[in-house]
DNA sequence: TATAATTCCTCCAGTCACTAGAGGTTCAAG
DNA sequence: CTTGAACCTCTAGTGACTGGAGGAATTATA
């Protein structure tokens, strides 16, 4: 049996993090002590652990909720979960593409200044100032 | 003079954002009309503008917020404007970074399942439970 | 066994950057 | 002068936590 600390640093997540997934629904309540303590035992280590490698894969709890459902129906399809999969990785791929563009973006503007000039001609400020300096197709979600 | 709605369709910023920047105090409170209307001038519409370019960068509205205190002090040094920019784009490539190993891992995930099987004997869902099946360091921020 | 240090409890508020809705007012066109 | 679009304020909600207050339980030490 595992308290609330013990879990949190055999998994990583916060203690408060768990209250929170607790109060979410996403992790089970777990039995209490006579002093309304909470102890976990080895299924909800593993839960936890679950949802954090999930989280930091970028899951939203929603779709971490979705997965644990999956993982409790077990004759259920694979299908759902393989879909929760594949638009994780399309978001992820389309962060990738969206940052480079900005990388780029931010190169080009940070190479212009040498931090030496006074703020009124630096090209920090002059590049965020105007659009055409680079195109104005930064919005796109 | 441009109306909220006219300011936001030309900076493509929603109305209700362009208010919530009035509050925040980062863009100034604008002239009303006699019916307490807002209407904004050129130096309104820059302003939204440079704010828009800058959260599309990426920028928090605290960092946009300093941007915009060194733009009205022109005698001010660019070090700090340089600075602001160099930490954006550091953290922007440890974004990328982290991105590009979830890419890895989700790819591989997705490989393993065609969606056809049952749950129970899932890849997607037994790498998502299984820390091992790739090592461990996922969540370092 | 007594005490001290640590960990735990609940509840509430705050973070960031918006977004949405209710209920009412003003503006511009015809 | 009427209609309908756009505007106003205010409140509350989003996601995923994080932090603090004030107090109770547990664990370690003397």
């Amino acid at each position: 049996m595992y308290s609330i600390g013990e879990l949190s640093r055999r998994t990583g997540v916060k203690v408060p993090t768990i209250r929170y997934y607790e109060d979410t629904g996403i992790l089970d309540a777990p039995d209490r002590t006579g002093g309304n303590q909470r102890r976990y035992d080895s299924a909800g280590l593993e839960r936890l652990a679950f949802i954090k490698h999930a989280r930091d894969l970028g899951f939203s709890l929603e779709a971490i909720a979705a997965l644990i459902q999956l993982r409790q129906a077990p004759e259920g399809s694979c299908h759902r979960a393989d879909e929760i999969a594949r638009v994780q990785l399309a978001d992820v791929r389309s962060k990738i593409m969206r940052l480079r563009a900005l990388e780029t973006e931010l190169v080009r503007i940070s190479k212009s200044c040498d931090g030496q000039g006074v703020a009124d001609d630096c090209n920090v400020l002059a590049a965020l100032a105007d659009h055409e300096l680079f195109g104005t197709d930064h919005g796109a979600k």
